[in-house]
RNA sequence: GGUGCGGUAGCCAAGUGGUAAGGCCGAGCUCUGCAAAAGCUCUAUUCGGCGGUUCGAUUCCGCCCCGCACCUCCA
């Protein structure tokens, strides 16, 4: 079957299209919106970019993997970033860098590809400028009495599209300080003009007839996804959060400008929640990747943990359901054990596999916890002897849903063999007393000895000549 | 006020107009001196509530209750 993604626009399951095999020019092109380089990014941000990843990963199982160019940018400059240099009373490049970093290190913890193309916004200054000078000139956009430019809602008729918003029931708020300078509220900036007292250094040339300052938040995407995919892209995606303001804003933006459709397709993952509400700082309730990977948990127990609900509902993270990815991961290890076992294949007749349908569950609008559970009642068949062990069909068919989900069998091997704090040399001691005692066939010293490491918190695991110490949980 | 998503076992979570996947936790059993690991079995007469359509609804429709989110720079 295609690969059927439910499309914003449209609010329907559309399939997406495939791309001609024959033409080495034609790519799927995918563009997603990235994090903002001022802080560490949560796992909230994390689920967003894992399920784009398991996206990407599908298409390029489907299409061939060099037939999806996939584009995830970077804001490195905006009010927050710009905000958070202003505070650390740092240049704004170096600030920007170290979150840049922090996240690829994130990212590949948790076994996101990296994008064919990572942009940031303030390497196409040039392109945003020339976008919003088209728009001026095409009467899209104004410039406003300090210099700045925005975007004319009122010359878009098909503005709310996407949102279904429209320009009269929009609450009024406080926080558009600068609405007198808009012809309208709804109206947004394309170019902000220069504020010595906020900006800083941060200062760029302006577009024709505007004052010097900085791209407004929108148009980077527009301007990035045009410069390096084209003026239309075959799906754009991003978490639900963004579906208003900024993907409206780019869909007028770029439609203006491009006078074409911009993107064929969006696609909105739902929020991750924790305890019930979204994250964040003042809640207290902001999970990072690196925050809990200290606390000991494996990273590939948190992709899976945010692959265990339907991207497109909210999902609640708790520790506990951490726990849960972590047991999980440990029973799907030992599926994939089993099935890259060669004791127990089965000669195959040529028939699909019957993995085919978990795959079939991923290519119909990304149902990753829906596939999860197909896989496990799998394994459980197989080991019942229920139709027969795995074919080689059924294992390279393992392999490539493996692949899809980031959770590869080398992948799996690691998590599952995180090094255990290493023993202190008292409880070693006790330990090799233990084994000896067991070995001497001396069981009831083998168990005292055991209550004894309990007692100060190891458990030792007996296998057939060896043993190993594991911290107790607690 | 506008818009959107959702309410399925102790927890998490799929799903379908034909009678409830899976994971976690828990219990029992098997196997191991013990322990662990692993495996097996069990755990929703029922899908927020009330009506309606239907031979049949958790699944479609209506109303109600509850939760979450977005509403101009939050993934």
């Amino acid at each position: 079957m295609a690969i059927r993604l439910f499309d914003s626009l449209t609010r329907s399951p559309q399939e997406l299209r495939r791309p001609d095999p024959a033409n080495p020019q034609d790519f799927f092109t995918f563009y997603n919106c990235g994090p903002t380089v001022y802080a560490p990014a949560h796992i909230g941000n994390f689920r967003t970019f894992t399920v784009n990843d398991v996206l990407r990963r599908l298409l390029e199982l489907e299409y061939g993997p060099d037939k999806v160019k996939h584009v995830r940018n970077l804001t490195d400059v905006d009010d927050r970033t710009i905000g958070q240099a202003k505070k650390e009373q740092r240049p704004l490049a170096d600030i920007t860098r170290h979150w840049t970093q922090i996240f690829h290190e994130d990212c590949r913890a948790l076994n996101l590809l990296p994008p064919h193309a990572e942009p940031t916004a303030t390497g196409y200054i040039k392109e945003q400028v020339n976008m919003i000078e088209v728009l001026m000139q095409k009467g899209c956009a104004y410039r406003a009495a300090d210099g700045s430019v925005y975007f004319k809602i009122a010359s878009f008729p098909g503005y709310g599209g996407l949102s279904r918003i429209k320009e009269r029931e929009l609450k009024v708020t406080n926080t558009v300080a600068d609405a007198d300078h808009k012809d309208s509220v709804s109206d947004f900036a394309l170019w902000k003009a220069y504020k010595p007292e906020e900006d800083g250094l941060v200062s760029w040339a302006g577009p024709d007839g505007a004052a010097a300052g900085r791209p407004g938040w929108h148009i980077e995407c527009s301007a990035m996804s045009k410069a390096i995919l084209g003026d239309t892209i075959d799906l754009h995606s991003g978490g639900i959060d963004l579906l208003f303001p900024h993907h409206e804003n780019e869909i007028a933006q770029s439609q203006c400008c491009n006078g074409t459709t911009f993107s064929r397709h969006w696609y909105h993952s739902e929020h991750l929640l924790v305890n019930g509400t979204t994250m964040s700082k003042s809640k207290g309730n902001y999970y990072t990747v690196r925050d809990l990977i200290a606390q000991g948990h494996s990273p590939l127990a948190i992709r899976y943990a945010l692959l265990a609900g339907h991207p497109r509902k909210q999902l609640n993270f708790t520790l506990e359901s951490l726990h849960a990815a972590e047991s999980a991961l440990k029973k799907l290890q030992v599926i994939v054990t089993v099935f890259h076992d060669p004791k127990y294949r089965v000669a195959g007749n040529g028939t699909p596999s019957r993995l085919t349908e978990v795959l079939d569950l991923l290519r119909d609008d990304l149902n990753t916890p829906g596939a999860l559970g197909a896989l496990f009642k799998l394994g459980h068949e197989i080991s019942c002897g229920i139709g027969g062990g795995p074919t080689n069909a059924d294992v390279a068919t393992l392999d490539q849903i493996l692949g899809v989900l980031g959770l590869e069998a080398t992948q799996l091997a690691a998590a599952n063999a995180a090094p255990k704090a290493d023993a202190p040399d008292e409880v070693k001691a006790l330990a090799a007393k233990r084994w000896a005692a067991k070995v001497a066939k001396d069981f009831a010293a083998a168990d005292a000895l055991r209550k004894e490491l309990t007692a100060v918190g190891w458990s030792m695991l007996d296998a057939k000549d060896s043993y190993k110490l594991e911290p107790l949980k607690k």
